[in-house]
DNA sequence: ATTCTCACA
DNA sequence: TGTGAGGA
């Protein structure tokens, strides 16, 4: 039985998953005040503050954003080229993501293994590509 | 209990 | 960037 990704991908939002600042604090190891210093210099960005909400609020995105800040800062970087290379490294996913959104279509398993379709492969759109995958391993077939 | 803004022995 | 004040 295979699971059909986009529905998945519908169901499970990331964007349902908001943190205040305290909460992402306590996740990333980023003081609360360097969170808002580095919202005040434009390097990450809080949700909407309506009238009600007074206090901040994050999402999934904010999220990674400051976990890779984080990382290069721990690496040596200067809160600058820490945010520089955040900055790329989102590029990157957000390009790894889009292209996995719209290849993988469905999601089947066969003894022990995961056998993904990456949707029509020949120009006539017949055939789709098939990625078989048993931990690291991974075969292709042409179906 | 938490978060916010502002100022700085 | 940290910390404390004074509010909400």
């Amino acid at each position: 039985m295979a699971i059909p990704f986009e529905e998945l991908t519908t169901v499970f939002s990331f964007d349902d998953f908001v943190f205040r600042i305290g909460e992402l604090s306590k996740m990333t190891g980023v003081s609360p005040r360097q969170l808002r210093y580095w919202e005040q210099r434009g390097y990450i960005k809080s949700l909407d503050r309506t009238d009600d909400k007074r206090a901040r609020s994050y999402n999934y995105a904010a999220y990674v954003s400051v976990k890779i800040i984080k990382h290069y800062l721990d690496d040596g970087y200067t809160l600058e080229g820490a945010v520089s290379q955040m900055r790329s490294a989102i590029k990157y996913l957000t390009a790894v993501r889009q292209f996995i959104r719209h290849s993988v279509t469905s999601v089947d398993f066969e003894d022990g293994g995961a056998v993904i379709d990456l949707g029509v492969f020949d120009g006539d759109q017949q055939k789709h590509l098939y990625a078989h995958t048993r931990g690291t391993d991974i075969n292709y077939e042409i179906r």
